[in-house]
DNA sequence: ATGGATGCAAATGATTTGCAGAATG
DNA sequence: CATTCTGCAAATCATTTGCATCCAT
């Protein structure tokens, strides 16, 4: 394995110049696209997200927002539309609520999840991709997307 | 790609002479240790699943056998006793119910999974499995299970 | 004005649990 | 007899939707 083939990278390495500008015009585009308004709440859940820079579940986002008067509905539905212009991904976690994450411009990558603390590590395998492209295509499977996800204990957690 | 690192095969294949002795065998030995019974619930359920050869979700097996008053919560509770002594997995599919199958002496393997007509296709991939592990050793992650499963439309619906 | 957007509360759907009675060893 | 089991119904929990109202154009 080469370092070509594995690559590690955090949550945070998303970014640059103007990348919170470029994702609301994708989103901006989106919603004019469907004859929708940017409203400031649907702004507001988009800046959090891009802020955080790590997965979070629908209600994080939405406790950290209802002082701003935005309902549960109202996240839920902004996420929606997030991920129809593929501005936003989720994973489905084995219990509990899904988590959300900004994939703008970001190479994909698979998660590792801790399930004693709940981190999501992320981790980029190129050639994995490479042999599922060749499988599906020996198979005629069409595919549209993927989850891959590990779950287990994390170096932290390991130990302890 | 050699024979050996990509291989296909059929959830049928599964089987052999006393295959179903061989899991009542583990079951029943499971449950013993737990100072529990195998009821004729429990060996219906587990019966129904082994006949069935493929991913059923809760509802069907419970559909199946009601007529012989069972209970959803009993095939519910069932389930959980057959995955705690590994004799059982599930896939948790997009949308709706978790899918259950046999997994006894069956390597294991990922899931290419019909969004179209809900088919699963399994396929065996050792070589990803070993670049997992490492990857994992590598980072201090302890895996305790993972899912791998893609999405899309099969051969059949892809073309429809 | 008109259509989209929002928040609330309630519907949904899968999963899980409490409980009283039935079955088991 | 002492547990374990079971089926029912009801509780959970995440997700989704209906609807009256609000807001932007």
């Amino acid at each position: 394995m080469t370092a070509e083939e594995l690559e590690f990278f955090p949550a945070a390495s998303q970014g640059g110049p103007d990348y919170g500008e470029r994702i609301r015009a994708v989103f901006e585009k989106h919603l004019v696209k469907q004859g929708l308004n940017l409203t400031k709440q649907r702004l507001r859940i988009l800046d959090f997200l891009i802020a955080a820079k790590r997965h979070l579940e629908l209600d994080e986002i939405y406790l950290a927002l209802r002082k701003h008067g935005i309902g549960r509905a109202t996240v839920f539905r902004s996420l929606k539309l997030l991920e129809e212009c593929g501005l936003v991904d989720h994973v489905t976690t084995t219990k509990g609520a899904s988590r959300f994450e900004i994939k703008l411009e970001r190479p994909h990558h698979d998660h590792l999840i801790c399930v004693e603390c709940g981190n999501i590590q992320e981790v980029r395998w190129p050639q994995l991709e490479k042999i599922q492209e060749e499988t599906c295509r020996k198979l005629g499977f069409a595919p549209t997307w993927h989850r891959h996800e590990i779950f287990g204990r994390c170096r932290r957690c390991a130990k302890a």
